[in-house]
This record gives C-alpha cells, structure tokens and sequence, in this order.
DNA sequence: CAGTATCCGTGTTGATACTG
DNA sequence: CAGTATCAACACGGATACTG
C-alpha cells in the first residue's frame, strides 16, 4: 500500500484518509456528541453550542455521505431527523480518545488560561 | 477545564489543543520520520520526498517552538543539522498510532485505488 | 424544527527563485 | 547543506438572512 488514490485525490499516508472522516473543527465534537446515542440536529445545536447551522449541516452531511453517521427522518409536524453512528463511526474512537489523550498530556505541560 | 484560553486563541477540546502540535498535511509525517532517531534536514526532505523546502522549514520551526522536536546544529562546513524527538514528541505516538490504524480501517472498506 | 442560500475573510499550502 | 523570500491559489470556516 502506501500512496494510493481516492476520489481524484493522492493519499501518501492512512493518516490522511482518517483525517478525511475526523478532521476539521466539528467532525469529532459531532462524533462525540453521538457517543451516547442518537440526536437531533436541535440537540446538536446545543451540545455543540457554538456551531453555526451552516457547518452544523455540512459537517453531517459529509459525516453521513462517508458512512460515519446515518440520518433518519420521521415524517411528521413539526419534522423530526435524528442522527446516528454506524459501526464505522464507532471505529473512530480509540483514535480519538488517544487524541483527547495526548491533548490534555499538552494542556498540562502548557501555561493554558482556564 | 473544558474551554480554556492559549495563545490569544480559544479552545472547547482538548482535541484541537492536539491538533495545533500534530495537524495540518506535515507534522505527522516528520514526526515518523523522527520517530527511529535524529535525522538531518537533507534526510528529511528524502524521506518525505513530495515536501518543498518551505513547507519542511515552517512545519520544523512550529515543531520546535511547541517542544516536539529539538533542532541540533554542528557549527562546521558544509553545515550539519539534525531534528530529533523531545519526550513530548514521543508522546504523539499513541495517538498517531491509533490514527493510523483508524486510516487503514477505513481504507480497506472504500473503494480505493492503489 | 431542520434546514438553505450567499457572500466573503483569511489561513494554509504550493511554486518558484535565490543564498550564507 | 540547509535554508529564505515572494507571490499566488484555494479550501475552510464564519456571518447573516431566509424557508418548507
């Protein structure tokens, strides 16, 4: 393996793609907000208080279109549409906790303002 | 903790405290290149053979301002310099590691061109 | 409630050329 | 050998207003 081709675009390194499904400011705060079971997009809005319903929404649709989340909507007035982690989703994270690991690691090492 | 201030920026993860030491498209690459022992910059810029000498000199000076790597220079001619991990760099590992591994899982259930 | 639609700033990366 | 310097492109994210 090593280097290969997805979507017209060259991968030198399985770090790249990962970071195609997780990285960006909201993939993993979405993921997470996930961890304990489905939400709605309200939901979401508020868990993660300080996204905007533009990248709220790209972030899940592209969530969703890599098979990371899936959305099911209940037709129904007003609408209901929750989201969910697929078994890929769930695979992100060990990455991730080891991620939020090596961060707090740099936190306290770090003069941080709390 | 949960939101805490660094460098005039503000952080709600400790996640993206991570990223700033080990995100963007270089920091991991040359922290694996480091990761078997000191290596000049010339070795550097084999080993991650598609960087351009701009991207090598800014990702390794940000590297080193954040304690990840130290910089060794050999005062003789022509002039010798080596990189090499610090205990922290060293840290990154596990969750570099666990990315790695969430990357090829998801390689190997999309469809990808080798 | 759960989105769309636009417009725009700005940081990150890249190409290329040059040097103590 | 180990870098600097400049200029440019483009993706990402943010602000704001509107809607089935």
């Amino acid at each position: 393996m090593e280097n290969f081709i997805y979507d017209k675009r060259i991968y030198y390194h399985p770090i790249e793609f990962a970071m195609v499904h997780i990285g960006g400011t909201w993939k993993i705060p979405i993921l997470l907000a996930l961890r304990n079971g489905p939400q709605r997009y309200g939901e979401l809005k508020t868990t993660i208080s300080h996204i905007t319903d533009k990248m709220l929404v790209t972030q899940l649709r592209e969530l969703e279109k890599k098979k990371m989340i899936y959305r099911s909507v209940y037709r129904q007035k007003p609408p209901k549409v929750t989201y969910t982690l697929t078994v890929h989703g769930k695979q992100a994270f060990a990455a991730i906790d080891a991620l939020t690991m090596f961060g707090n690691y740099m936190i306290n090492i770090t003069e941080v303002i709390s």
